[in-house]
DNA sequence: CTGAAAGCGCTTACAG
DNA sequence: CTGAAAGCGCTTACAG
């Protein structure tokens, strides 16, 4: 009763029933009666039989598996990927499993060919992408995913017509709310650490929020408090050293996501500025560091197990053909130590 | 010559060739003539065809996959992985892709099924382990892997006779490397924060080092300096606390990975000592974020790339039927400011 | 160099 | 409730 790698034919012969039968009763059928599938389920419990994923596969057009596309934001070098998308994986990944599906990852250069393959080589059944892209180059890879009919989700920003199904963070309201809470600190010259190219919408929502706060309040924008800084390590850094080689006055900085802002707060220190007393720093994202750092960073959260979750549903969803809808979440301010209130 | 979801019979149709031709011209089998190859490929690519893996893995019993099972350490709760591991999952993704093989993750929990499965069901021809496990129970699942046949290769120690193939770090001679260091810069009350325990053989290894480097400069060991520390977010800076109530001066701290090292400073900093002045400490892992606090910190270094390739390259021979050895990285003192020797 | 044919291990209408 | 049969889309000996 020892078989190497058994098949369901294997157990049949055992069981003295069809190879149909066994089929029927591994996949839980009503079809099968009780005792006859107990007592085939325990056969293959016995032999530590799996049921082919191939084989199976290749019968119903499903993989069960849902592509998980990451881009990477550096090119080609250390190739680190923002931390923020890093636990989105770990969450995606818990979510899937409930639902049934694996997740295969897969690391992307946006310059890369977006597999389309994934779903054409029935490798997947459908995509999540993640990561912050250059928004131009990113929408014709997405109109060419859409004219092969593959299933998609995106996180990040929902804009006007773009193709497929999107799950993001309303970004003008989490910017405006990270300012608006500044601007109630008395802090009248807020430097913005990110970007406002229409390559990075996401960000660049940020900032139309960052620019509607200060509209609001009245407080007129100054523009040399603009410093651009892509979010990676070193960048806020840098940052900072050119906002200080403006000789602009401020007395707090927004930065674009928690990665420029740590590293902001650390040159700010460097350079003998206190946080939050000389300067007050908000982030975004709230990346599990940003509870950790010194002072301690406040932030707006985006909440990334129910993102995660979000993005799984729908593409679940997509694949079962069921109607999805792009939805937007509420980000939320948490106010830590960096910016002196408490 | 617009096909939905085209196969390679579709193609063989178009081309005026049968399927097997097909078949193998895709394969750039050199049994077939140039002309009639480049003449399919052509059509495969007009088509955006792409071979059914599914029913290529059924055939040929592969999946050119390899499953990585990431391990939680935390159990339940925020669910966070060390930074160690992930991005070493990216390095793991690019070696695999070199290799022509896709990356399934899978996170789990010490107490779960270890999924023989994977390869069992043909959905990975190999597994990749990561993580800080507990030994004990670690290795009887191990067992079972290795009696189901399943060809895997762990990160992590390599011990006497564990089952299995690993690649690993000489965490010996790291800790050494780390002790050495701060006994050569004259301290001479080293705590040590991290585990002991024979169920956690890599830290122990560090602790061995960490004992040996006393043992060779003839400096006695101090057992009230040795606080248990586990590699999460909170506990370095709990084990700190500790380390102050015992009333034991100290001068140094090795820390057994950089996620205790890091948390430990920040404990340090608010409690008034100043690092490196008051105390040095040293690290062990050299993630990213340990260049980047202030002060930068010194640790040893583990070669994440190699480290990748090697698992990589390791589970390809043993899929490949090659002979695998188990092979242990020298390690890497990276000195920065946090120890106070520039 | 090419084709006809077998078969990988399943799932599921169809028939009873 | 169960079985016989077809077929998913490939790969690869075998024959020419």
């Amino acid at each position: 009763m020892k078989v190497s790698n058994p098949t369901s034919r294997d157990i049949a012969e055992i069981a003295g029933v069809s190879q149909a039968t066994v089929s029927r009763a591994l996949r839980n059928s009503p079809l099968v009666r009780e005792e006859t599938r107990e007592k085939i389920q325990q056969i293959a419990r016995d032999l530590n039989y799996f049921v082919n994923r191939n084989a199976a596969g290749l019968r119903t057009h499903q993989s069960n598996t849902i592509a998980l596309l990451l881009f990477d934001e550096t090119e080609g070098r250390h190739a680190v990927i923002n931390p923020f998308f890093l636990s989105m994986l770990g969450f995606i990944t818990r979510a899937a499993s409930k639902h049934g599906y694996d997740v295969l990852i897969s690391m992307q250069q946006l310059s890369d060919d977006w597999h389309i393959e994934y779903q054409a080589s029935h490798r997947a059944d459908g995509l999540i992408l993640l990561g912050y892209g250059d928004y131009v180059t990113y929408r014709a890879k997405l109109a060419a995913l859409a004219r092969a009919n593959t299933r998609f989700m995106i996180w990040g920003p929902t804009i006007n017509d773009q193709p497929g199904h999107s799950i993001g963070c309303d970004n003008i309201n989490g910017g405006c709310q990270a300012t608006n809470h500044l601007l109630q600190l008395g802090r009248r010259s807020i430097a913005f650490l990110g970007s406002t190219s229409k390559r990075s919408p996401e960000l660049a929502a940020r900032y139309d929020g960052y620019c509607a706060a200060h509209h609001d309040a009245g407080v007129p924008l100054n523009e040399r408090l603009n410093i651009p800084a892509w979010s990676a390590a070193g960048e806020g850094y840098r940052a900072v050293e050119e906002l200080l080689q403006r000789r602009e006055p401020f007395d707090a900085i927004f930065a674009v996501t928690d990665v420029i802002a740590i590293d902001a707060m650390r040159a700010l220190k460097d350079n003998g500025y206190a946080v939050p007393d000389d300067v007050a720093v908000v982030g975004f994202d709230d990346i599990s560091l940003a509870e950790h750092v010194t002072p301690s960073l406040t932030t707006v959260r985006q909440d990334i197990t129910l993102a995660a979750e979000g993005l799984v549903d729908g593409i679940v969803g997509l694949i079962r053909g069921e109607p999805v809808e792009s939805t937007l979440m509420a980000p939320q301010l948490v106010v830590r130590a960096s910016c002196g209130a408490r």
